[in-house]
RNA sequence: GCGGGCGUAGCUCAAUGGUAGAGCUCCAGCCUUCCAAGCUGGUGGUGUGGGUUCGAUUCCCAUCGCCCGCUCCA
C-alpha cells in the first residue's frame, strides 16, 4: 500500500469529523453524490455567505469600487430547479447534453451518432468510424447529461422536463422581472446561490465533479462598448475573494481561454483554477469561469436559438426554415433612458462552484506540523487554517480542570458568546492539549481557557491555532476580542 | 459508459472453509492547574445480494462503492 496521499488525509478528515460523507452511504454509497455533516455544513454556509455578502449584501452602489468602470447596482434571485422546458432548448444544452453518442469498443471513441459520416476513425482517420475493420460500434444509446423528469403524474415524452444543468438561465429568464420590479439601472448585476444537476460520466475526485452540486452564479449587465472593462473587472475581482479568504497565490491561477477554446458565444473567458492536491504537479482544477457571454442569451430567449455563422449569431433554422426552437418573441432589449439609446446589454457571468471553493478552502487549510507534547516530545499535529470567516466554530471554551468552579464560569463565557452569535463549543472533556488539538483539526481559530487566575483575577488565555501562542484579557473582553478577528 | 486495480471496527493493520483480534480514536468514571499523559470499564466490523458447502469473511458469480486511464465540466 502506498504512502497515503495528502487527499487521501483530506478526505480520512472529512469523514472523521463530520464535513463529508458520501451519499447514502449505508446503502454502499451513491457515485456523485455527497453530504455535508455538522461541521462542513456550516464551512459552506460560510463559503455561501462570504460570497453573498462581497455580492449583495455589502455591495455599495454609490462609491465607485477599485478598478471598476463606474458604480454598478447588485441584486439577488432565488429561481427554480425545474424551468420550461424551452429554456434548455434555446440555451443550446438540449442539444448538446441529450445527444446519441455511438461507442467504439474497439478504440475507446465516442462519437456523435448524428456524426459519424462526418467524423474521423482515430485508428484510420481516413474513414469514418466504423469504416475500419477493427472498428466495433455500439448502437446508438441516448446519452443525457441533464437529468430527465417528468411533469405531471400521468407525464408522458411530451411533458419531459429537466433538472437545471447551471443555474444562470434562472437570472437570464428574469431579466425584465428584475428590472421592471426593482429599479435597477445598467450596469447591474443579478445573483444567486443554488443547486445544478448534470449526469456525469464519472464522478471524480470527491466533490470536484459531483453530479449534484452548488452554484455561485452572478450575470452582470452592461452597455456593450463597457463590457471589456467590465470583463476585466470581475475577473480580478474574483481572483481576489479567493485570496482574501486565504487561498495562497501560488494555488490558484486566473487563465485566460485560447480563441480556440472559447464557447461559440464567448468574446473571453477566464478560468480561476486551484492547484488540487489530486491533480500532478503544475495542474489545476476549475473553481469558477468568469466569461464574456456578449448578447447570447438575452437575444436567444428573446430570438431563438443561435448558432454562430461567420462572425454573427443567427437564428438556427430547422429544416421548415423556422427556428429551430423558437424563443420567448419577449423584448429583452433595454432603454437608457438618460443617453435615449436602446440596446440588448453584454452578460460578464462569474460562474463559481461552491463545493468547489469549499473543497478548495479545505485543501488549502490542511496542515500537518509538530508540536511539542507536555513531555516535551515532538508530536505530529493536523490543523485546518481555515480563514476564521470561514470557520465551522469561532471560538472554544474549555475549563482547565473539571473543578473549582472552572466549568461554571466556562459556561457563562460560552453563553455570552452564543448570545453574541458567535459560533462557540464548550469542551470539558480530556486533558487540555488533547482538547486543543482537537479544536486544530477542525480549524477553530481561537481556544479560550478558564483557569484559577480565572477565578481570581477574572482573566482567561486566549490560544491562537495558528501561532500557538496564548494572551491573556479580561473574561469580559472576549467577545469583543474574537467578533474584532472575524472583521479584521 | 469502457479498460485496469481494490473493498475486514471511525482510522491503521491482523487472522481464518469452523466463536474475527490488536493499537489508536470515541464514550463513561477516576485522576489532572495549559498542548494527543495515566488507570479502570465500555461501544463497535468482514460493502451488498446470490451460489457451492454441514458450515463462507475466506471459493465462485453478480452488484455497489473507491482509486487509476479514456471522456466531460462549475
Amino acid at each position: 500500500m502506498a504512502v497515503e496521499s495528502r487527499m487521501d488525509k483530506i478526505v480520512g478528515l472529512c469523514k472523521r469529523r463530520g464535513f463529508i460523507f458520501q451519499s447514502s452511504e449505508i446503502y454502499g454509497g451513491s457515485n456523485g453524490f455527497w453530504d455535508y455533516g455538522p461541521l462542513g455544513v456550516e464551512l459552506k454556509r460560510n463559503v455561501r455567505q462570504a460570497w453573498w455578502a462581497d455580492m449583495i449584501t455589502l455591495h455599495d452602489e454609490l462609491t465607485v469600487q477599485p478598478g471598476a468602470p463606474s458604480t454598478f447596482d447588485m441584486t439577488g434571485v432565488e429561481t427554480s430547479i425545474i424551468m420550461h422546458p424551452q429554456v434548455w432548448k434555446v440555451s443550446g444544452h438540449y442539444d448538446l447534453f441529450c445527444d446519441m453518442m455511438v461507442d467504439c469498443r474497439a478504440c475507446k471513441s465516442r462519437f456523435r451518432a448524428d456524426h459519424i459520416q462526418s467524423s474521423q476513425c482515430p485508428q484510420k482517420p481516413s474513414k469514418c468510424p466504423g469504416e475500419h475493420d477493427s472498428c466495433q460500434l455500439t448502437d446508438p444509446r441516448e446519452f443525457n447529461l441533464m437529468f430527465k423528469t417528468t411533469l405531471g403524474a400521468m407525464g408522458t415524452e411530451a411533458d419531459a422536463a429537466f433538472l437545471r444543468p447551471e443555474t444562470a438561465q434562472g437570472m437570464f429568464v428574469n431579466f425584465k422581472n428584475v428590472c421592471d420590479s426593482s429599479r435597477v439601472k445598467i450596469p447591474f448585476g443579478i445573483a444567486q446561490i443554488g443547486k445544478s444537476f448534470r449526469n456525469e460520466i464519472t464522478p471524480r475526485n470527491f466533490t470536484f465533479r459531483s453530479r449534484e452540486f452548488e452554484q455561485m452564479e452572478m450575470e452582470f449587465f452592461c452597455h456593450p462598448s463597457h463590457s471589456l472593462a467590465w470583463y476585466q473587472y470581475w475577473r480580478d475581482r474574483r481572483y481576489n475573494w479567493y485570496i482574501n479568504l486565504g487561498i495562497s497565490k501560488a494555488n490558484l491561477i486566473l487563465r485566460e481561454h485560447a480563441k480556440e477554446e472559447l464557447a461559440h458565444y464567448s468574446v473571453g473567458t477566464a478560468d480561476l483554477e486551484y492547484a488540487f492536491p489530486f491533480l500532478g504537479p503544475g495542474e489545476y482544477g476549475e473553481l469558477e469561469g468568469v466569461a464574456h457571454r456578449g448578447d447570447f442569451d438575452l437575444r436567444s430567449h428573446s430570438e431563438g436559438k443561435l448558432k454562430k455563422e461567420g462572425e454573427s449569431l443567427v437564428v438556427e433554422q430547422g429544416a421548415d426554415g423556422k427556428p429551430k426552437y423558437a424563443g420567448s418573441g419577449k423584448d429583452l432589449s433595454y432603454f437608457d433612458d438618460q443617453t435615449r439609446e436602446r440596446f440588448i446589454p453584454h452578460v460578464i457571468e462569474p460562474a463559481a462552484g461552491c463545493d468547489r471553493a469549499t473543497l478548495a478552502f479545505l485543501c488549502e487549510a490542511y496542515y500537518e506540523d509538530e508540536q511539542p507534547d507536555e513531555k516535551g516530545v515532538m508530536q505530529s499535529r493536523v490543523v485546518l487554517r481555515l480563514h476564521p470567516r470561514l470557520a465551522p466554530i469561532k471560538v472554544a471554551v474549555f475549563p482547565l480542570i473539571k473543578k473549582e468552579g472552572m466549568p461554571e464560569k466556562a459556561a457563562e463565557l460560552y453563553r455570552d458568546l452564543k448570545q453574541a452569535g458567535i459560533a462557540a463549543a464548550f469542551d470539558q472533556q480530556a486533558a487540555i492539549g488533547r482538547r486543543y488539538r482537537r479544536m486544530d483539526e477542525i480549524g477553530t481559530p481561537y481556544c479560550v481557557t478558564i483557569d484559577g487566575e480565572t477565578m481570581t483575577a477574572g482573566t482567561v488565555t486566549v490560544r491562537d491555532r495558528d501561532t500557538l501562542e496564548q494572551i491573556r484579557l479580561p473574561m469580559n473582553e472576549v467577545v469583543g476580542y474574537v467578533q474584532g478577528k472575524l472583521r479584521g
